[in-house]
DNA sequence: TCCGTTCTTGACTGTTCGTTCCAGAAAGGG
DNA sequence: CCCTTTCTGGAACGAACAGTCAAGAACGGA
């Protein structure tokens, strides 16, 4: 059956997102990939098809690896609200230490409004991390935690939209202080 | 003291604006910005530097004209609840209607990370917008009409990271009432 | 009127872009 | 072994990029 390939594939497409999310679309240029990528100019079109679909399995991919966490620390038995405030508190940090934001957003800002494939992407990436808000503000509505939500859909939506709010303001100021004043008002309508 | 120039410098910096504003800085060539702007190559370079020059003074303009039209809005006499209830609902409409976003939130986006100069300016916009919604909210309490507030440097921070996530939202979804969802959440904390 | 300055114009620079082609090396199946 | 398939590396493609140059047209001042 001929040769094997020598490089992992999902290695490769973890790098891919990692330049595209760090670059953003227009500023990774093929060259910076296939270093980052290691692999073969060729191979890279062989494997990935042009740089646009390489984008797009790049969010497939963040979607699987990033959406999953979210999902998970919300699954977490316990506090809602500690899972919550833990949520954006590593937003937080990592808009503190890395600088590169949510591929998602970033996503958003750059391409969502030219690109149909991209605004299919992130709008059913905000669809699932949806789900996963409101299933958690529901459990805790039901375990008598969240007494004072009415429209669990409504703060779902709000807690997506404050988050990525959050971490695009991460990357104007690097002031902690700003960061946590926007978390504290934030969480306060599940208080 | 020679030829005059033939077009309005103010009037190409609001088109060049509009170009950046629009398609972001790396998706905007020279090309495009001739066009729109409907000057010649060399006189945009003699007038504005190159495009990173003009891209900033792009982004001076943008903070002239939209945030003094947010301050002037924060700053119409009456209830301060209903001027910030039209701020949101005006984004909603803009979100709607547009797809270009907030310029200075897709600098943020694309550029801040990387450009020191353009952090400087988003992050100076992000100020004054901050003073603005804060004056604001000083008033609402001296006025009476916001009680529940404590910490007004809080939510003016708070708010204006809100109205970012409001209009990155409205990039990946068209969908109304999400939009809607996410102002009644956000205003709630006013409430 | 003529000079000096500035603006306009379009051709042109060298570079980088995404993408493709090709020749050859490597490996599995018969 | 040979055949087929696949991967590799480098060269090459045309297009688009940001930025420059030189020549001339238009105007103000003397």
């Amino acid at each position: 059956m001929g040769r094997q390939k020598e490089f992992d594939r999902e290695e490769a497409l973890h790098k891919a997102m990692e330049v595209f999310w760090t670059r953003g679309y227009g500023a990774s240029s093929i060259q910076d990939l296939v270093k980052h990528m290691s692999i073969n100019r060729q191979s890279l079109y062989d494997t990935f098809g042009d740089k646009h679909a390489l984008y797009l399995q790049a969010l497939d991919r963040y979607r699987e690896v990033e959406s999953h966490k979210i999902i998970e620390l919300l699954e977490r038995p316990g506090s809602v609200k500690r899972n919550l405030r833990q949520l954006f508190e590593t937003a937080i940090e990592k808009a503190l230490s890395e600088r590169r934001g949510c591929f998602m957003g970033n996503a958003m800002s750059e391409l969502a409004g030219r690109c149909k494939d991209t605004a299919a992407r992130t709008c059913g990436n905000m669809g699932a991390a949806h789900e996963a808000f409101y299933r958690a503000l529901l459990r805790g509505k039901k375990e008598g935690e969240l007494k004072r939500i009415r429209d669990a859909r409504a703060v779902a939506h709000f807690l997506y939209s404050s988050l990525q709010g959050l971490v695009l303001t991460g990357k104007a100021t690097q002031d902690r202080k700003t960061l946590k004043d926007i978390v504290t008002v934030t969480l306060s309508v599940i208080d």
